[in-house]
DNA sequence: ATTTATTTTCATAAGTTCTTCATAACTTTT
DNA sequence: AAAAGTTATGAAGAACTTATGAAAATAAAT
């Protein structure tokens, strides 16, 4: 049934934008399927069974209330209004009914995405109370528990090092110079060697069973600093 | 004290998503207060005794940090930090400082609200019935007889041990700092000397025949404080 | 009031993490 | 290909954290 893939279902009758956000919907990893109309919309939740839902409030027969109102009578599925600017009412009434969020046109489908994948993060997590963890390729950071797990064993971080891992992990492909990471990890003025970073991430890279020749998380970037390594889905 | 309505303090300079959250509020019978900078947020800390503060990490005049420290030196009130996206480093410091939760933006209302709902409910449990029983490995933690067995045998703990116990069996693998056990410990946010923790974490120890260097209760966490040790399936 | 138990503080020992430094290896520029 | 600049890494000790015994302070019990 589930592939790896999440499947969102965009009800949304301008074709233009609909084909912006399955391009975005692709780039990230999900399934995106597409439907015009409200009934289609309603339908397509009971038959596609999808982890979320984009949800355009002004749609030609059916308004976006009732589709979110039927589709709330048989399914919890995380909803996501898209309303037109104006619509200050509305987003609130969407949200009454159970929508999970809302975004205003015109939206950047960047944060359109993220939004969706909040959503996601949201149900994932499953328990309330608890705090996120971050999954990257077979790495797993739970901030509450201080722990990072690579491929189901724990590994043992320093404090910094927990911080240096979820500071770059956080962010794959975006390029941190020391000056930014120190930023980050020391509480405001802490003046230090530029070159401890260095070394930290050597003990991590040790740790992580990483090299700097043919990395498989932290990348250097020659002159400037680290990144996370990013793969293309 | 407890007029019926809890009260949630807001401290958000941005004034939509207050409003938004003030919505939120009181849909679901919560009074709302809004201040938009952190000197007014701790001053109506004081003044209106808030049952649970959401604390935007991003405020114009202090940050987020000073303001939980700030609140922290006087009250144990639950606090939710909202952080932006990127700032993982952020969450954890936070946590160190005695933040009860934190959410990242973009979030949506309805999971900030299931997290303030969780805080609170959290709360109100500590609260009336103490500390709740449970068994974890061989041990059997009986509130109400405020009673502790191992492996059927009673283990003679002071009220303070007793308590320091229940807290990390409770929650295994989760860090507590030292500043968060001696909230939970503590009824009024009493100064007390950081490294008592550390000397009442030692005589429990003793009297769970437990050792610092292989533990089988009570793990240390360099840096942050420790935790009730974590056993998989 | 005296004893007993509990809690906090203190001092020191033991352990760990962090930073610096020196040098080797590597990348870019000339 | 050499020079200049940058990153990688091992090692040492500085800096910091935790563990622990014991004493002082506090509270509870007899």
């Amino acid at each position: 049934m589930d592939k790896g893939k999440k499947t969102i279902l965009v009800v949304e009758d301008d074709q233009n934008i609909a084909d912006l956000i399955k391009l975005y919907c692709e780039q990230d990893g999900f399934r995106m399927v597409h439907v015009v109309d409200g009934a289609k919309g309603v339908e397509f939740v009971q038959t596609v069974n999808p982890d979320c839902v984009i949800l355009d409030w002004m749609l030609p027969t059916m308004n976006g209330i009732e589709v979110l109102k039927k589709i709330r009578q048989f399914s919890e599925v995380p909803i996501l209004m898209v309303t037109a600017k104006a619509e200050e009412l509305d987003k609130i009434l969407g949200l009454e009914f159970g929508a999970d969020d809302y975004i205003t046109k015109p939206f950047s489908p960047k944060e359109l995405m993220a939004r969706v994948r909040a959503i996601l993060r949201r149900v994932n997590m499953g328990k309330e109370g608890g705090f996120e963890s971050l999954k990257v390729l077979d790495l797993e950071i739970d901030a509450n528990k201080m722990m990072v797990k690579q491929g189901g064993d724990i590994l043992n971080l320093s404090v910094l090092e927990f911080k240096l891992l979820s500071i770059l992990a956080a962010s794959p492909g975006q390029v941190f110079s020391r000056e930014k990471l120190m930023q980050k990890i020391y509480d405001s003025a802490a003046m230090v060697f530029d070159r401890t970073i260095d070394v930290h991430v050597k003990n991590l890279r040790k740790k992580l069973g990483d090299t700097p020749k043919e990395p498989r998380y932290i990348e250097s970037v020659f002159g400037i600093g680290y990144k996370f390594k990013e793969y293309e889905n």
